[in-house]
DNA sequence: CTGAAAGCGCTTACAG
DNA sequence: CTGAAAGCGCTTACAG
């Protein structure tokens, strides 16, 4: 491995000048064969490869992309929905001949940093919450290419890939329904998520569209790790016993759910029915396995990384800012039938049709 | 947020030479504090950011190590030992103001690439395999800094930071002892991995030690996922019901086991114990929670990185090539006292002092 | 089809 | 302490 070739040598060996080693590597049409031959043998004889940080400042783009997760890197590298997207990013960028960058940071300080250096040619940007808002909007005003992943809290439109969340929330209640549970419980995520607001409407409306009233204590704000699952379940189950199910925003705080349940001496499904959100791998692997609602998310990844390049390498910009992924129900072992004899609750009073 | 400013500009409204403005950027000592402070102020203004790949290429050094993974991506992302790893690498990388750029590749193509193309400045092998021995004997000869993290398969001394298996897996081995279980089985990691060789040697040592005679089934093979781990336990406790206790090479097949056993009627700890290896997040979530061998994952990610820039920095190589990590022994509960009345094995014969 | 020259945005000796 | 010039290794018009 002879590392410090440069397309000088190259070209000299060659007999040729630079500027033709240089259209050989960039597979320029207008090279005689006989000559493109030659600068071939060359370059393969020294397994040359021309200096990648010169080639992107003379072509003023790195084909680099940056993946910026605004969250800290022990949050990150603990969740498997960002090892997931992360997944679909690193393939589809291969598969494009790009790199990818990984910027974790809390502010998005090092997002801009990346763009300000000319590191990155565009950015990805993973679940921004409401805070990140002026941020995403700065950029965006900047002409910087950047897709979101998940819902946008951006105040101008923003190019985005996201599963309709009212939609996905909403199948997971019919299934519930289906089932002939009426009790269910909500755990949502947190409120400074954009998704939240979406899936709690769901949840109201599925309710109210089976006449069901909502009690306070019946929806909570959790913080999508495992923990808060199990200790706002147990707290609802404390208040609320005739629940016979509950809708989980977050597959995390699903799985924290089913342990508060197995803790309380009951069993999933005859007791209690569970379903989730996101399907993340651990969502199969638990015991009982999770019913969830999909989130496609290693698709998510490869759909922003192909628009992210659109965007980068076309120049135009496409009319349409919103991907849709579909939302899918996952039906496996923690939802059943509702238990014989399940208490109708005090308060089912009339049924409301929407 | 401005975009194209470049250090001309800067001189220029600073009224003062490009070098200025570079040694300003650079910190370098001899700088005129008036000066310093105009140039700073105009840097600070226009929010302006040096591009970096000019600056690496000036500088010869890019600030950007490779994290070369050789195996697919779906595999790296799936597995909760790589998200480890790359935590403790990318924590320890940004201390130290380096970017980290993810490279998987199953023939490490890739990865010489990025150094042919001077996109990184060093390389971190993670869990290279014998297969690899030649590519990374040409690393090493070709004076790249290179750091392995686990066991080295390579023919000239590298670079590498890892536990000491054996101690680790005799931790284990020990800990059942302890517990009055002889029938221990075992099931090893795939063969083509350089720490699978110690870890059986640990097993048959320790056995050995205590007397135990090792029947052929009773030490399997399996590929570190948690399927093969369930197959595998179920063969060997369908041959050797007398088995009370299983060590197992990693953590993914552990959790495998745990379901087989659970899944054929009987219980953990009370009838069989079970000892994994690596100590990933998974094994305490999982039910009953993994008495496991803990490899400090994220630590000998730090410490490779630390060990890389020393590398690349100094100049200077290190006598020590070897930088070793602790393996501790975390109980939990998939370990208790051997069952009352579990049949003694009728091929334990005599104690063989070692 | 090919080459010489200029340029990308920095840093680094070299003078002064 | 500061500036002019050369150089890092490419690409890209511009001629021919």
């Amino acid at each position: 491995m002879k590392k410090n070739m440069t397309i000088t040598e190259i070209a000299r060996e060659a007999g040729v000048s630079k500027s033709t080693v240089s259209r050989v590597l960039n597979n320029k049409s207008d090279v005689l064969p006989g000559t493109k031959e030659r600068v071939l043998h060359v370059i393969q004889e020294h397994q040359f490869q021309p200096n990648a940080y010169a080639r992107s400042m003379s072509q003023r783009r790195s084909r680099t992309i940056g993946i910026v997760v605004p969250h800290d890197i022990d949050y990150v590298f603990q969740n498997q929905y960002y090892m997931e997207i992360q997944r679909g990013v690193l393939k589809a960028a291969y598969k494009r001949e790009y790199y990818a960058l990984m910027i974790c940071c809390r502010d998005m300080k090092e997002a801009f940093d990346a763009v300000l250096q000319k590191r990155v040619d565009g950015l990805l940007v993973i679940s921004p919450l409401y805070e990140h808002t002026p941020y995403i909007d700065e950029l965006i005003e900047s002409k910087v290419p950047i897709v979101l992943i998940g819902k946008a809290p951006a105040a101008q439109p923003a190019y985005q890939v996201c599963i309709d969340n009212f939609k996905g929330a909403t199948l997971a209640m019919e299934h519930l329904f289906s089932l002939g549970h009426r009790n269910i419980a909500f755990i949502n995520g947190p409120h400074f998520l954009p998704s939240s607001e979406e899936r709690r409407r769901a949840y109201l409306t599925g309710m109210a569209r089976h006449g069901m009233q909502v009690l306070p204590g019946m929806v909570r704000e959790g913080y999508n790790s495992i923990d808060s699952g199990y200790q706002l379940a147990n707290s609802i189950l404390e208040e609320f016993p005739e629940v016979t199910a509950l809708f989980v925003a977050s597959d995390y705080m699903a799985i924290g759910v089913l342990d508060a349940i197995h803790d309380r001496g009951m069993k999933i499904p005859q007791d209690i029915s569970v379903v989730g959100f996101d399907n993340i791998q651990m969502s199969q692997q638990v015991a009982p396995s999770l019913t969830t609602v999909s989130q496609q998310i290693e698709t998510k990844g490869r759909l922003s990384v192909n628009l992210l390049m659109d965007l980068i390498e076309n120049c135009e910009t496409p009319e349409e800012h919103v991907v849709e992924v579909e939302a899918q129900l996952v039906v496996r072992d923690s939802t059943a039938r509702v238990r014989e004899g399940a208490k109708e609750p005090a308060w089912k009073t009339r049924h409301i049709p929407l």
